[in-house]
DNA sequence: TAAATTTTTTAGGCTTATCTAAAATATATT
DNA sequence: AATATATTTTAGATAAGCCTAAAAAATTTA
């Protein structure tokens, strides 16, 4: 019962779940095609080869969806990276900054006891260093309720960083240069209206942030 | 100054050099395509590849000898896969025969500081869960003087088990039910010249051992 | 040393995953 | 609705890594 997939495969199923989570619509062999840097003809040879293995429905010209067998895949391979990515900035000291191209390596291990073994190393995580939440072995995760965006706040309100919604080496580091990191406290004390820029209080002192920096980061009132 | 060697690549490499070691010459087709369960043709295309990337050196019908450079590439691969078995028994409390196919995966996962950060968590091994030396960053091994085979012990002669020269599941299997591991201490107490056989005395008992398992048991004198 | 045997290489094919260029289809514009 | 534009698919090529079958070279045997 156990699928054999390639790589490729399993970043393109990633891909997909990961499009289609955005969109609750088909994902298209272009934005397929920009997710995956690659050719759009690429694209569509690879969907037709998914879509024999009934991982996801394809019909010509109108897109992809993952089948529920693709959907446990991609949730599979999300447990993986997840895991991998907290075992890094957990057990060996990695910034969280570095770990997501190693990841995207160790996702593609495949034994399930080391996943599970690796899963009760950690003792049972149920988010990663991002903020993101980890599959468990039968694929369910952690709905977090009452979460927004920093930008979305009002002003005098207080929340705390519960993620971010852009994993990029270059915006993480950003925060780690401001102190921000999971768990953060922080404290609306300005809105900017002509640039949407914010000025926010942490204990380290008062800091501001543009519309870009604060729509990235995911926090909960408290 | 990196390489970039393809998965497949590397597990040649790693099978050229464990070939040279045991025979200290160059390795012929046969032999490696025996070892690498694949035909002598395919051998033959991967060996010109691997000469012209100048990690082996290969004459038309006279075989292969890695350079220094393939040497230094093979003991990387040997490292990490001895890091990431020491890190599966010590950590994730996997038995010492089901490690190997897992860190035959891990071992390329392509990242200079994942291997040195793994390193310092496991404290610096100098061998691996089957006693095999484990090769620092700088590819430095721990040469072990007076070992021997436990079959080339005298009668009441005293050892400890250092290492197994075959790490199939099967062997090791078959030790963990004699309570034979790393560390073991045991006493030469009879040799039986008609088929090489020998008994044991150990902390549980009396054993008795066959030729092919006491050759392939790695001892020290004490 | 000449013949028989074994080893190794070459030649030509296959699959996966990519590409480019051209054709087909769908969508947007006038 | 007809045309222009954008998207998607098809066709054909490439590289890695494997295969089989046949040819070439090396080694063994008589």
């Amino acid at each position: 019962m156990e699928e054999l997939l390639t790589q490729s495969e399993e970043n393109y199923i990633k891909a997909i779940f990961s499009l289609q989570e955005q969109t609750n619509a088909p994902v298209s062999t272009n934005d397929l095609a920009e997710r995956m840097e690659t050719k759009a003809s690429s694209v569509t040879d690879m969907v037709k080869r998914l879509s024999e293995k009934s991982l996801l429905l394809y019909k010509k010209y109108k897109g992809c969806e993952l089948t529920e067998k693709g959907n446990r895949t991609a949730l599979k391979t999300i447990r993986k990276h997840r895991l991998w990515e907290t075992f890094l900035v957990e057990k060996l000291k990695f910034g969280w900054d570095e770990v997501h191209d190693i990841a995207e390596q160790l996702e593609h291990i495949k034994s399930v006891k080391l996943t599970d073994q690796l899963d009760a190393f950690l003792d049972y995580p149920k988010f990663d260093p991002h903020g993101d939440a980890i599959p468990d072995k039968d694929g369910e995760i952690v709905r977090r309720e009452q979460s927004c965006k920093l930008a979305d706040l009002d002003l005098d309100t207080e929340a705390v960083v519960i993620g971010v919604a852009d994993g990029s080496p270059s915006f993480l580091r950003y925060l780690d240069k401001h102190q921000i990191t999971l768990g953060t406290k922080l404290l609306i004390k300005e809105k900017f209206e002509f640039d949407d820029s914010i000025e926010v209080a942490l204990n380290s002192g008062i800091l501001s942030l543009s519309a870009a920096a604060s729509s990235k980061i995911t926090v909960q009132l408290i």
